[in-house]
DNA sequence: CATGAATGAGTCTTCATTCAT
DNA sequence: TATGAATGAAGACTCATTCAT
């Protein structure tokens, strides 16, 4: 009879919007931005299209929302507060951190390259993703200075590179890359 | 006035296709694939649109031939044939290599990965790319056997995530990626 | 905390349609009929967009409703009762009668010419038009008439259509048109 | 064989163009713009919808060349660069001429009419408008102060506002609309 | 060999309207 | 009575591909 409350329009909202958000993650990273429809994103998440723009004014608004809700996330992961020291025990958390964090948001990170590998079509990462590396560069350029290294800058963008060449072999052709052991290596080598 | 010969047209025919392959390549790695349309490439080529499907029989039939080619020429580099013994002068030889290559044929590489990043939409590698990455793999797999690492394939693997990683940083971040610099780490590291 | 009798609910009801009216011709009027949305309307009334449908089953009978109402009024303030004699102080009159008119409702009037100007898409007019005009048109004919005219049905006509005119010129561009010299000089060269 | 000669494509697009244009306004001034669908106009042309983007790059853009051609064409009858001076003959002309425009370009005037009543829509006329109707004003003006009026640029308003009502009359609603006696009245009048 | 007009399926997006609550 | 989530049909526009010339 009366409407429902202002409590329960925002649960629904909230749902809905994870929910198209998840399938479109889903279909973004599998098939790509461009070759993915709103048909397709709206048939998979079992909804009209119209619905689709009652959460989201436009296909690139969806990207980018997507984007943005996994670098906040990501962020809250690698904690920016902690002080800008990293033991050597700490450098195997971190690597073990970036192993699992690539691991539980596969559909992510392959959007992640996918869109990183196509920076002309859409710039979603606006300036965001720099503010994230850098502190992280800077943590282990830090880290191998201690270690002694002579060019520790160019270490550390050496090791970020192999964290993201690791990530697209892993992510890309998961049958024929042996994360443990290639993490081991990391390990020994690195750490 | 005399009609051209045979070879003439042969020649006309294989110049024309050269320079359609030629101006797509440089559009699908700009722009990505699906958002390159065929009146873009054909009006950057300078011919008309009719003109494309007499050498190619469609868009992905010109993507496919531009991708092979690339392929094959990559062959060519890393020649096949040597022996599966690399010395420690031929392995520094074979980074240097793999950086010019990179540098030098940019476009293809940014868009090798934009494909790699997208499998689902075409599959334009088939076995290609591994029957063209394996025997690279076990080169580096003996490489590093004989330096004396426990685990030398995970060896290999990581240092071809590795090599991918720094093109992948080259290509789309060249401002920050100080590339003399990181082939002076690795070759100090790996070598 | 009594319930409301019946005839508060009445006055709700009233007050609501009339607000939503009101708000609705202001849109229709500025920015056109279909290009108005329902969203728009609601919108702006404050209300939601299910509520419009309690009170009129459609759009167009939102419409149809505005201009009926208005028509209505129309009538009321051109008194047809009155005697078919128009005297030269009555003509001034109903000059300056008919000025007001325009000028007090602004709107209305706006969404009158666009719809006039527009017959195929929306009749809303259907034959209430002429059956208020036409009265108008005897009296000016009679008028003219005894003013001595040849033509004096034709004379009423072209005062009906200088009087359209006026309004459309004072409407759509009232700043490049100083409507009180123009109604001197009408009552000069018709009264 | 070979491909057509630059002149025979020019003469197949200015053709399709002025057909896409005539069928185009027809339907404006019927169903009004925003009503018209692009479906409506290709099917009515007989061509296919993709073709119409090949000739106009949009809607609008349509509606605007549209408009403009017939604003041009106006300005070529209405010659400006007749001298500032109107004879009582050639007075009498003009007003022929008026109403032969109007006639013989019902559609446009139905358009223009319908796009006049809805500003806010589209602001298709820009200045020209102004700057057609301006010129006239003055001369009319001119015309009403050498016969001795005491408010010739009302006079002249007043009269650009009769022929506008005129237009409008005729126009929706012909049948009860005697053109001629009307024509004949206005020179009486105002001549 | 070469052109570009023409097609039609498909894309994103909007919006009047319905309906469970 | 009142809400706004949800639908679906329709709209503007794009683009790979075909084909007469």
């Amino acid at each position: 009879m009366s409407p429902r409350t202002e409590n329960q329009y925002e649960q629904i909202r909230e749902n809905r919007k994870h929910q198209i958000m998840h399938v479109a993650l889903e279909l973004f990273a599998e098939k790509g931005y461009s070759t993915t429809s709103i048909n397709a994103i709206a048939s998979r998440a079992g909804i009209s299209k119209g619905l689709m723009y009652n959460y989201f004014s436009s296909k690139e608004a969806l990207l980018r929302e997507i984007v943005h809700s996994g670098m906040a996330e990501l962020m809250d992961v690698f904690d920016p507060n902690k002080d800008n020291f990293l033991t050597d025990e700490e450098f195997v958390f971190f690597i073990n951190e970036s192993f699992r964090i690539v691991q539980d948001r596969k559909y992510f990170w392959k959007l992640y390259f996918a869109l990183l590998a196509q920076p002309a079509v859409l710039n979603v990462f606006d300036n965001r993703l720099r503010d994230t590396v850098l502190p992280l560069i800077r943590i282990m350029t830090d880290y191998f200075r201690r270690k002694g290294f002579t060019d520790p800058e160019s270490e550390a963008l050496l090791f970020g590179a192999l964290m993201d060449g690791v990530a697209l072999n892993y992510l890309y052709d998961p049958e024929h890359f042996p994360v443990e052991k290639i993490k081991k290596v990391i390990i020994e080598r690195f750490g």
